[in-house]
DNA sequence: CGGGCGCATTGACCTAGATCAAGAAGCTGT
DNA sequence: ACAGCTTCTTGATCTAGGTCAATGCGCCCG
């Protein structure tokens, strides 16, 4: 009844909610999925431990995430497991609010979400999910409609992995980015990046001084202006997809 | 009722309705879905033109496929569109038989679906595979399943083309294949290639002398021994599932 | 069985990007 | 405002793998 803020539980569980009314699921179904969801709120650069016995589906109510795969070295034995010791590890998608991510539960591979700024998630045991969902198709359908889309996405990094220069990769991805989460202003778009020169680069297969190389040149011909870290200006949208694409030899 | 095989087609569609009961759904659904699927033979190097107006889910039911994502040239004029002139495109999957593809219209991007070796193939339009699919959700739920799994193995590729060396695609890709196609003879493993080297070049996000010159090393090392073009045998995988995993610095 | 074509191998060289090594901003807290 | 971090930028080398080019071999077909 306060006039402050609902609670960041009450508030994620709620985004949840309609958005599954949204994509046409029935109230009731809704409700019962929030039954079996456990909120959770990351703070910044804190990671999701994952059980390793099980995959989750993970609703992001706020904030924005990284899903981190590691090449599983058996127990990093005692070493104080903190981010930082992430050697070879490779960033797999960058997820914002309203997305679903799928947590998969993989062999000799280490699948982690951690949190880029304070962020408040739902959590789901897939199989709990999927059991519930069974009763209303049309939630199933939409969970699969979004796992589709999560295997383009997949599909298309994998293009930009296989083929791509680093300018290229690195045009492609403030251009998608963009497209996400960027903010028009006129001709221009501006985005303010929630990950580091580092996490870009090792989701793009690049290191990070090759990231600020091409950041570099990208900004002598003016198609990308910088402030401070976070801050980014595309001032022709256009040209630089034409960048990120097809400049065949 | 003659002792002649069944025909292809009608093989096919047994294939398809079995492996859909296996996974729990009933007849009555894998009867009508049959009614809607397509079926298709593709002989070796042709293509399943995609129609770019409409998601495609491909059930394989003998061969093998390649999916290949191409940065749409707009039209590559008259060009005679053989498969040959596939410059800087992208391999980003191998399917066999059993599985389901889903491929996705995509704009800017182009993907299709090539036949390395003769193929039978059904083939649905998504929308409708899943209007009749979603009377029974378990059937839904086995797509979205075998669809998390397609993921990933997307991720797990993702992490191949982001980080590794050349020596480790190569390894991990035969051991890979190894699991999925490979059949064990006592200690070592016997693959028949169904594709090139061109191909599992552009899988790999590498060019095809690269390729041979990593088949080289492993032969020297005795890692791999080849016989022809395709025949593949690995005496010992678990040295080149090493090989292919964490080898720091 | 032998000719020919396309795939595979091998070699010589050369760039894009990794690596190593200083510095220069940015964002904290006091 | 300043100290002390962390993150970013820039520069100088080094190398894995790409590119170009020649040769060899498996495989199909007459």
């Amino acid at each position: 009844m306060a006039t402050a803020a609902l609670t960041p539980e009450l508030a994620s569980m709620e985004m949840f909610r309609s958005s599954l009314i949204r994509d046409s699921g029935s109230s009731e179904t809704a409700e019962r999925l929030c039954a079996v969801g456990r909120f959770s709120s990351l703070s910044r650069g804190s990671m999701l431990w994952q059980n390793p016995d099980s995959d989750r589906l993970v609703y992001i109510a706020s904030g924005a995430v990284k899903l981190i795969g590691q090449r599983a070295g058996p127990e990093d034995s005692d070493a104080h497991a903190n981010e930082r010791s992430a050697r070879g590890s490779q960033i797999l998608a960058f997820h914002f609010p309203g997305e679903i991510v799928s947590v998969l539960h993989q062999a000799e591979r280490d699948v982690r979400l951690a949190a880029l700024c304070d962020t408040d998630l739902v959590i789901f045991w897939t199989d709990q999910f999927l059991d519930v969902a069974e009763g209303d198709p049309s939630v199933i359908r939409a969970v699969l409609t979004r796992s589709l889309e999560a295997l383009q996405r997949s599909r298309a990094r994998m293009m930009q992995l296989g083929h791509k220069s680093a300018r290229q990769r690195v045009a492609d991805f403030l251009v998608t980015l963009a497209q996400r989460i960027g903010t028009m202003d006129g001709e221009a778009c501006d985005i303010t990046l929630p990950m580091s020169r580092r996490d870009i680069a090792e989701s793009l297969g690049l290191t990070l001084e090759t990231v600020s190389r091409q950041f570099a040149d990208l900004r002598a011909e003016g198609l990308v202006a910088t402030s401070g870290r976070s801050g980014v200006r595309l001032p022709d949208l256009y040209a630089l997809a034409r960048e990120a694409g097809q400049r065949f030899s």
